[in-house]
DNA sequence: TGTACATCAGTGAACGCGCGTTCACTGATGTAC
DNA sequence: TGTACATCAGTGAACGCGCGTTCACTGATGTAC
């Protein structure tokens, strides 16, 4: 096999971004090597560079393409819930499952690519696109919020989705042992009785 | 050189765990090799298999050890405060901070190798080492709880270990932009305020 | 205490391996007439 | 529409490199007498 059609062609740069999305988030962006993400594609790796620049220019639009998927099933799962409340309970327990924390594959990268992203140089480009999906995680969150100022929505889901990321990148990291499972559930329990009622504190 | 003592034989042992427990938590498991751990510990590579099995055991060495260390640093830092309240604040208030942000080497395992430990094989000794250390972790924030039942007040643990992780590792994977500052400060806040005083949560 | 020698901590070259990236080549695609 | 040929997507060998690990060797340490 040779020269392929242009469509071919797109097919085959659409199909390395999907398998990338999916690998990097499974593996890590270093777990993971362009020859095994071409293989997953069904090409040979000498084909990668008439495609992308680089494995590091291939890891920020992968980021992104996955932050656009999360995003899709975000909006479809929120669907038909016009309550405020209703809507962030389905996420937040459809977020904090065992399928989630088994299938990084296809969960949030927010989550998955956390722990890679703080330690890739800052000049990476992958950072850009962690970034912008994280930022728009959270506008997603701040708009179901039912605080009275911009201020105090964004404050309210900036801890939300610091609990989720969180609850998940330890849920993993303690898989196998029951208090995995523990975490997943005491989270979801907390943020559905998310915001606390009175914010104060003092003893 | 050649032979030395069998005290400085033990003191160059220590020097790699102490080197590996700091460039583990600063680079991550997979960022740093032995080559490079060896020469933090002023020896060479060669070195190395008279001393550990494996890069592996080294692993779970360093994080036991980082843990340990962490341990330490919590008992002193909480020391004089026997309101448990106060005792809570002042590490929430230590923990999610820009230094620790920053320093990641010296920080806490838990948020530090989530990442790593997540993607590691199930076999791999490390894993051991994560479970205690966190399990040590959780123990000691329910001590700190004021709630009435031990499932209670580890229920309580659970969801600020989890915050304090999440944020950390969120923090981390968006450092350089404003908002990672953002969620250190507001966790800290809402921790400050835990546990909430009614937590039924039906609007 | 002094001497002879076995022990073994550390050195550095070497192993096979997979990495990211490059490039000469192949041959079907797409175009000019 | 048919033919001639330039284009270029994909192949697979090759590059230099650093990895984890092994091992023959060195020579100071520690021990037996």
């Amino acid at each position: 096999m040779a020269r392929v059609s242009r469509e071919q062609a797109d097919r085959n740069r659409a199909a390395i971004e999907q398998a990338s999305a999916r690998l990097f988030r499974e593996q890590g962006l270093n777990g993971v090597s362009v020859p095994q993400l071409m293989a997953a594609a069904g090409l040979t790796h000498g084909a990668f560079y008439g495609h992308f620049e680089s494995k590091d220019a291939l890891a920020a639009i992968a980021c992104e393409q996955a932050f656009i998927e999360s995003a899709m099933r975000r909006e479809k799962r929120m669907a038909g819930h016009d309550n405020k409340r209703a809507a962030r309970k389905v996420l937040t327990d459809n977020y904090l499952t065992c399928r989630h924390r088994d299938d990084a594959g296809q969960g949030c990268p927010a989550a998955a690519l956390a722990g890679d992203v703080a330690r890739e140089p800052a000049d990476k480009p992958v950072h850009v696109a962690y970034l912008d999906g994280v930022k728009q995680m959270i506008d997603a969150f701040a708009l179901l919020s039912e605080a009275g100022s911009g201020k105090a929505r964004r404050k309210e889901a900036l801890v939300q989705v610091a609990a989720l990321v969180g609850a998940m990148t330890f849920a993993r990291a303690t898989r196998g042992d029951p208090i995995s499972d523990d975490i997943l559930a005491e989270v979801r329990g907390f943020l559905a009785a998310f915001p606390p009622a009175q914010a104060d504190g003092a003893p």
